[in-house]
DNA sequence: TAAAAATACTCCATAGGTATTTTAT
DNA sequence: ATAAAATACCTATGGAGTATTTTTA
């Protein structure tokens, strides 16, 4: 299972339909389908039924696309953390050494810095 | 960015050392090493510094380690609850007409429900 | 020089595309 | 007859393997 199988099935669960969400996903309704079919034997559990009408999740659908909703959303949200952390806006700030301490020291080096300054 | 990246960078993080994560993963150390530079690149942050003697976290790659751990478990989480409700071991039970009603025709659906039959 | 990571290249598995068929309304 | 999903088949991207080079304790 891949992050893939994941964005394509919340897609497809959102849409309700392959056709469309295939469009929003910017791939073939074919590549969708495939995938989704793989999703569903990999873990044993049918997500979806099928129709000429369209699609409906079953029980065991509307759980796992909580599931993966928040899935993917922690990961989006790890990434910004991430580059956030490393542009430096954000963590921890070890002072060892002040020379004539003041609240200034901690603002020189972050505008977003958590924790009260104790320099 | 797909699960394959994360699992290479949770094995990675923790062997700190390629050579041994590549063989826990059961693929060659080169593969393992482009995927993760692959996904650095992709994030635009460095996990980890390389050296011949092995490697280290960067505090980034520390603070997405974490993170890579939860989402992994989340995942696997989400599959077994996932497996579990298809079994009918788990979930809400509806019961919409329950003639000469006791507590037997909950124990007749699921052995493991979690709220207390009303029936 | 030894141990580990990176690079070069080759190959192939599979994701994805197009065309078509099946299905249900 | 129409709209949607499934199937068949083909192509090609990129993941993974082997061999080799680079790097640094």
């Amino acid at each position: 299972m891949e992050l893939r199988h994941l964005r394509y099935f919340l897609a497809a669960g959102e849409a309700l339909n392959f056709t469309k969400a295939a469009a929003r996903l910017r791939v073939a309704q074919p590549a969708l389908s495939r995938q989704i079919q793989d999703l569903e034997h990999e873990i044993g559990v049918n997500l979806l039924r099928r129709s000429s009408r369209g699609v409906m999740l079953t029980a065991e659908g509307k759980l796992f696309l909580e599931e993966v909703r928040e899935v993917l959303e922690h990961v989006d949200e790890s990434v910004e953390e991430l580059r956030a952390l490393a542009r430096g806006e954000y963590g921890e700030l070890h002072i060892g050494y002040a020379p004539v301490p003041t609240t200034e020291i901690c603002l020189r080096h972050s505008q977003r810095f958590k924790k009260p300054c104790h320099a």
